[in-house]
Parts: C-alpha cells; sequence; structure tokens
DNA sequence: CTTGATTTCCGAAACGTTTCGGGTTTAAAA
DNA sequence: TTTTAAACCCGAAACGTTTCGGAAATCAAG
C-alpha cells in the first residue's frame, strides 16, 4: 500500500507537505495541493491509522464494552439493538469503533486501563456490566472517559445514557386513563427490585393525579412469573368484574394474566384492557399483540455514541441524557365501554 | 501509561533487552527477566498495539464487514449470532476484532483495500454481502485474505464456512421416515428459489433410499407463506387422511399447515407430524413447538474466525467448511401408530 | 535598494515498538 | 595461557505518520 514517501517521491514534494497538503492545512500553493491530491488519489494512498494514532496520541476509536459477548447473550437482542445504535453513529462521526468483551478469566490478565491502553482509546461506552464489576469501578476512576448505558453512576469523565423509568410508567397507566378506565389493577414484580418499586410508585401517583383512590385489593404480585401472575389472576378476576384494565410490571406477567382471561373465558381487550413492560419479543407474536412499553436500545446507543465522542472531543454537552421509553401501541388495550 | 523506555529506566535494562525479555526470547538471563517482569508489573506496563502492528506489519486484528449494520438488520439475529461466534472464537484465539459496517455512500470514498490497509487488517470475515457488491469483488481479489459465511466463492486468499443445505434437508425426511412414517407430503416454497429446489431434491432422494414411490401429489406448493400454505393444506389433509407426517421448506409455511390442523380438529403432533425449516423464532413458541432444522450461525462464525486467522497465519487448512444445519427436536412429530 | 512580512516549503524529531547485527563477558576446551 | 563457543546484552534502524521550527523565495512598503 502507497505511504506518504511513496506519494512524496512520486509528486517531488517532501513528505512534510505531501502531509500538510492531504490534511488540508493552509501553507500549501493550491497547484501543489492539486498535484499531490491526484499523485495520492492515483497511488491510492491511505492515511495507516495507526502511525497516525501512535504520534496523535488518539486513535479515533470508541469501545463497546460488554460482558462476556458469549452465546447466551444472544437472545438479548438488547445488547445488540445499542451495539447497532454505537455502530451507526460512531460511523456518523467518523469514529472507529471496536467490540470489548470481557470475561472474568480476562480480567485477571489485563486491567481496565491497560486494555484502553493497548489501543490508545479515546474513550469507551459500557454496557451490562454488574455495578460491582470491576472494570467498571476501574473505568469510573479512570482518565479515559466513557458513558455508561443504563447504570446511573457519575463520575469525572463519565456520562451515560438511561431510560425515563418512572415515566413512561405513568404514561402506561395515563394512557389507561385516558381510554376511560377506572378501576385499574396493577401486577407488580417481586417488591424489591428497583425497578417494582419504580413502576408501583408511577401506578399510584397516576391514580392520585386523576384522584381515583387507590385501593391496595387493586395490587396483585407476580413475581415477575408468567404462572405465579396467572394464578393470582384468576380468583383476582372474579371477584373484581368492576375492573377493566391492569397494568403490569413486565411482558411476562401480563401473559400470564393474559392466559387466566382464557380461562375465564374472558375477552381481551374487549373485557379486560392488558398493558405490559418490556416489550419482549413474544409479546407482538402472542395473540391478541401486547400493547406495552419497551426500551429504545437502538437510540440509547446513539445517544451514548454521540455523547462520548462529545466527551472526547471536549465539548461541553450534558453527561446525563434519558431516552425515553416508549409506549407501544399493539392490541391488547381498548376504551373502556362499560 | 508506562511504556517500554519507562520499564528500562527503571529496570536499568536497555529497551531491547526489556522487550525480548517480555517476549519471551530465550536470550536473557533468568534474573533480569525476571526483574524486568516484576518491574513491567509494577509499572503497570501494556505494549502498544499500535506501534508493534507499526513495525511488525501486522495488526493482530481482523475486521468483521457486514452491509450496513443500520436498523433493519436488527430483527436478523443470524447476523448477530456469527458476530458472538465470531467474536468468542477470536478472542480465544488471542486476536483483536473491528467491526465494519458499510454502506454504499462509504464505498464512495474508499475501497476495500483502503479500508484494509488503513488498519492493517490481517484478514476479515464477510457477512451478508449481496453477490454483486463492489466490496466483496475487491476482497475476492485482494491480497488481504478474508473468509465469506454463507457465501460459497473461490478465490487465491479467500476461504467459506456454509452449511450443507441438501444433508440438512435430506435428515429431515430421514427422521420423519425413522419414527416410521411413510405417507409423506412436502411443503415447498416458490420452486425458482434456489433453496426451494434443494429441499425438493432431498425430499425425493431419501424417499427413494428407501424405496418409498413418490407421489406428485404429495408435493404443495405454499409459496413461503402461511396463509397460502393453509389454504393448500386444508383440502390436501382432508382428501389424504393416509398422510401422517408434512415436511415443509419453511416454519413459516409449517405454521400454516399447523393452522389448518387446528381447524381440521387434528392434533399434532398425534394425527399429523410436522416439521419446519429455518427455526425462526416463533417457531419454539407455538404450540406445540415445532420440530424445525435450523442453521447455526453461532458455529459458523466460529468456524470462520479460526479459518481465517489458519488463513493468516498460512497454516495450510482446509479453505471451506461445512457446519452443519442441525435438526431441532421439538414436540411437532412424533412416531407413527398407524 | 533595503527591510520586513508573507507565502511556501522542508528537515528532523517524535510516537512505542521490534529486530538485525554486533559486542562483551564468562565458561569450557585446547 | 590462549582459543572457541556460549550466554547475555545493547545500539540503531525501521514502521508511517505529524508537527515544530526554521529556511528560501516572493512581494510590498519604505
Amino acid at each position: 500500500m502507497a505511504t506518504l514517501k511513496d506519494v512524496s517521491k512520486a509528486s517531488g514534494f517532501s513528505i512534510t507537505t505531501v502531509s500538510r497538503a492531504l490534511n488540508g492545512y493552509d501553507d500549501v500553493n493550491k497547484e501543489t495541493r492539486d498535484k499531490i491530491l491526484d499523485v495520492a488519489k492515483e497511488l491510492g494512498y491511505s492515511p495507516n491509522i495507526l502511525a497516525r494514532s501512535l504520534v496523535k496520541k488518539q486513535s479515533n476509536t470508541i469501545g463497546f464494552l460488554v460482558t462476556d459477548l458469549k452465546r447466551e447473550s444472544i437472545k438479548d437482542n438488547f445488547m445488540f439493538e445499542t451495539l447497532c445504535g454505537v455502530s451507526d453513529e460512531l460511523s456518523n462521526l467518523n469514529y472507529e469503533f471496536v467490540l470489548l468483551s470481557t470475561s472474568t478469566s480476562k480480567q485477571k490478565n489485563k486491567t481496565y486501563s491497560q486494555m484502553c491502553a493497548e489501543r490508545q482509546l479515546d474513550g469507551v461506552v459500557i454496557q451490562g456490566l454488574k455495578r460491582d464489576d470491576p472494570y467498571l469501578l476501574e473505568a469510573i476512576e479512570s482518565t479515559v472517559p466513557c458513558v455508561l448505558v443504563d447504570i446511573p453512576v457519575e463520575g469525572v469523565n463519565t456520562g451515560y445514557v438511561t431510560s425515563n423509568q418512572l415515566e413512561s410508567a405513568k404514561q402506561a397507566v395515563r394512557y389507561l386513563i385516558r381510554l376511560g378506565h377506572q378501576h385499574i389493577a396493577f401486577m407488580n414484580g417481586s417488591p424489591n427490585a428497583y425497578v417494582s418499586t419504580v413502576r408501583y410508585d408511577a401506578y399510584r401517583q397516576v391514580l392520585h393525579e386523576h384522584e381515583i383512590d387507590f385501593r391496595d385489593e387493586y395490587v396483585l404480585n407476580g413475581d415477575f412469573e408468567e404462572l405465579a401472575s396467572k394464578n393470582v389472576a384468576l380468583p383476582f378476576l372474579l371477584n373484581h368484574p368492576e375492573v377493566t384494565a391492569i397494568f403490569c410490571a413486565s411482558d411476562v406477567m401480563a401473559l400470564g394474566v393474559l392466559q387466566a382471561t382464557r380461562e375465564l373465558g374472558l375477552n381481551v381487550p374487549d373485557d379486560l384492557s392488558i398493558i405490559g413492560f418490556d416489550n419482549i419479543l413474544l409479546s407482538q407474536y402472542v395473540s391478541p399483540p401486547l400493547t406495552t412499553v419497551g426500551q429504545q436500545p437502538y437510540e440509547m446507543g446513539r445517544k451514548a455514541a454521540s455523547m462520548i465522542v462529545n466527551i472526547v472531543e471536549e465539548q461541553d454537552a450534558p453527561h446525563e441524557v434519558f431516552v425515553n421509553n416508549q409506549l407501544i401501541l399493539r392490541e391488547s388495550v381498548t376504551k373502556n365501554r362499560r
């Protein structure tokens, strides 16, 4: 492959001048620049990024760090989607991007800083590390900037993008109310999970907002499991015919409720509107397709990418970005006709 | 970050010796090696891959080239799975790996060779390019080795990994026969698709193998669509009660057949065994879960990765590898009890 | 015709490695 | 004691860039 030296020889100008011409400096004559450009094109010259990075002390590449890109993560298209987002945005911004997957065994051999130093990464976006992962802690301390997706942690060179958990849950409940539902039940997950409490709060707050009395017996516990939800929904729906809608803290629990309605011979959405959370893949295949609120991992990836290059390039941009979860309207919810 | 020079100074040995010690050359005294290792560890030294690549003229990184990692490719977990495979295998082999996504707009600015040269890629694995993609043609001609997944094309530094379409289809039919089925129908897709003819051939060959008469009326055409398959299956199943099994050239068509059985009040698999092709996501969620033959993209990724480093390292290994499609046994097939 | 500014160019050093060729010391053999 | 070989070490060049500092040539002003 042609190098600067080759172009230099072929054009008759020094390496310095060739370099400066190609990089658009203005202390080179128009004529000589044109000539150099011609020669460069003819020779198919393309700068060696490695050499450039070496001297400029920055590589124009961002790492995307995930845990264990092993077989299991396949079912999790969340990661893949954020990856797509990151990749797209970075390529727009003319950054390269390398995929880094860690495993505990690797972490023994190499620290996070070493990993960054080796490739002279300008920054890294991190996704899916456990909160106590040593790499995560190191990353936050490190001088090389990073942005975390879905891990709201503050740090020096650190930013994060996450979703509006509370607000989106509220929106789901508001949607039901908007459609005229007054007796709305809530299927909660295990109460000691963070998201459970958030969704529970959302439920209560929106009821309050609309001056609908909160009723303790309208809160069920499905423990994030399909079967459990079905079992708890079954008697509930029998005893509370006035309930026309139910907000479930997860799609799997919504599926359980759906089963319960089938066994009771109830029609969804005519007899009962169901709204889920997560937008799992199955939710669009089930019958009727589930209205649910889903995250937007692709969007989060894009935002993360754009944030990391902002930080890298020291433009002051917010170090905290929310990507709104999105209410996905399908067919398990309808107007209250009673 | 600590460099060789730092370690050199801190340990009192020359840069050369430090380098050789760290790289395990045997012309350095045990004592001094130990000392150097100690110092290196203490300083947190980690070699700069860029500098190393520059001088060694090889980067130890493999590119994974896909078209347009844009939003649409998300639904296609095929790509993601092969990516996982490639990544896993490469990390086992101590290679780095960068994701390259092309778009027609990018291709105008940069040729394939330039893309490789810039990063000094040792090799690239290519997935999902159209057969007439300019990059593909260039890749085959190029001096930098590449392996193609699912694109059986010969070239100089080129290899490919693909799946045994014919053999796996045969296996599916054999499976039915093994379970005692004698009257086996075949739901074909549109006959001018390549895979259709392959699966049709497989069907006929296996029947012949087992001396079962081929019957023209046992071949249906579902055009790769669910509804069409249902409509064609409905009268067929009525008129041919002797048929106990049906091999479908795709899962979606199998789904159509499934629907037909429901409408006819037939039980799957007791009254009719159904076997599909593709292992689409829905196939495991439907009731009963569909027995089907699926590709193994993860495995293909691994094989591709391992092949590319073989080629790069000039070990002579086969430049053609088949990853067997796999019969995925679920619940839509059972023994013939008639 | 000087002087000073501007334009245009270039040499050389630097980035962090690897590696070639050779040099010094030590030990074994003659 | 001298020669030879082995063991251990190092200087310097190279990889392909960028960039600092300055040099030559041109031009405008005095």
